[in-house]
DNA sequence: CCGGCAATTTGCGTTAGCGCAAAACTCGGC
DNA sequence: GCCGAGTTTTGCGCTAACGCAAATTGCCGG
């Protein structure tokens, strides 16, 4: 519950373009909550009371479907936003928002937003292109989930958890934080067990190295190699 | 290139809260275009001039990998907005626009953007409702892609269809633009061939009855149960 | 009215990846 | 240091759907 400096958050997309007397009247609407590995920040369904933007740790967005299947629709890093349903005009979550790793979140409440979109426009603005990002990331995955196959797209999400939480080491890339075969599955549309396969394959070449819910790139070079090589033998859908 | 009503227009999500002088001004900046059947309205990788409104007709768009499958991302009806680059920060189309039928649509330089949305805030806030509710869409098939067998999926597709664009008849529902097997299996990350089978089997049930890029939902109802069933014998993924 | 192209249908062999099951391993907690 | 739950690995059979090929149909333009 303690104040939030300004500084630490001025460089965030979220906040271009705001002076530091603007950020603090807009920090002073929120509350900063932890929440422990593996609890919900909020669940699929709930009244959208707040929206969120992370501070530390990572959390986990899901769908879940009405039979209980479920895909990973992001990760979300410290500094990103999550949890924007009002904004889009929802009354309810539409994912399942888990914390990864102990985290820590700044919490807005939903009736804020219109009040600080109309003093800020640039708010508004800011979420669009954010909003828009996200849009085209997840045609993105749509575009791979339709014409490649299980093995390049686990390459793809690999690199790109590599890219945005990956901890450079002196010999290749970790994902910063606890992930499992299933989490991975979820996120490319196949089963924890064709995953494990795969990375077992890739372990044993000596691409990467993992273990319980840890991922280390070993070579990111000749998995980005794997993720854009489209299955030979075969020809355009 | 004849001046748009506004009264047309106002109702259009995206100018909710408009007055009729505020209309004006911001139709003023646009040209209205004609674009015949299956002419592209804008192609992926082009630098993005415009922004567009749809007025009449239909507009595929279409994602392309480098090697040249696609994606068709979504089915543009009239009254929606498409090519909103710039708004997220794009500075190329992401996807390629394509009439489907002869279309007329109004288009706004990317340059009046900014301009635009500074003295009408409301435009960013519905635009960023407009967007998360397409990316809301975009989880949606995410979802059903990694979940549902191609059935489902085509069932799905084609009652949202049916909803955006789907003219009553008599006895049933007909999409209101010519489509074809090839489409849809490019909307639900299947092959024509599939389609063609799923699509045969219906007609032979008397679900739908469909032609050269023409199909007709005969039992709306039955096909709906269709795309909820999941294929039983199976388990959650 | 006819020719030709594009869309559709359908058959058939193949296979990537699923589904199920069981074993092995890891780690946190007691 | 041991126990137990959750995670990962691996084997095996199966099938939904693909990929290829060929025939058929419907439509537009001349």
């Amino acid at each position: 519950m303690a104040k939030v400096d300004p500084s630490l958050v001025a460089h965030l997309p979220l906040f271009a373009g705001f002076t530091n007397e603007e950020l603090e009247e807009i920090l002073r609407e929120a509350r900063s909550s932890r929440h422990p590995k593996n609890s919900a920040v909020f669940v699929q369904g709930e009244d959208a009371h707040s929206f969120f933007l992370l501070l530390h740790g990572h959390v986990r967005a899901a769908k879940t479907t009405p039979t209980g299947e479920q895909i990973v629709v992001r990760y979300v890093a410290p500094g990103e936003t999550f949890g924007l349903a009002m904004a889009i005009g929802l009354t309810q979550y539409p994912a399942t928002a888990t914390a990864v790793d102990d985290s820590v979140v700044l919490a807005w409440p939903t009736g804020a937003w219109p009040r600080l979109v109309q003093k800020f426009p640039a708010l508004a603005t800011n979420t669009l292109q954010t909003v828009g990002t996200r849009l085209q990331e997840s045609h993105t995955r749509m575009l791979e989930m339709s014409t490649q196959q299980v093995e390049q797209r686990v390459a793809h999400a690999l690199l790109r958890l590599a890219k945005q939480s990956g901890k450079k080491l002196d010999h290749g890339i970790e994902i910063d934080f606890p992930i499992s075969r299933q989490d991975i599955a979820q996120m490319t549309g196949t089963t924890l067990h064709t995953v494990s396969r795969i990375l077992s394959g890739w372990e044993s070449q000596g691409l990467v190295e993992s273990g319980r819910q840890r991922i280390i790139l070993r070579e990111p070079h000749k998995i980005f190699v794997l993720a854009e090589q489209s299955a030979d033998s075969g020809s355009a859908r």
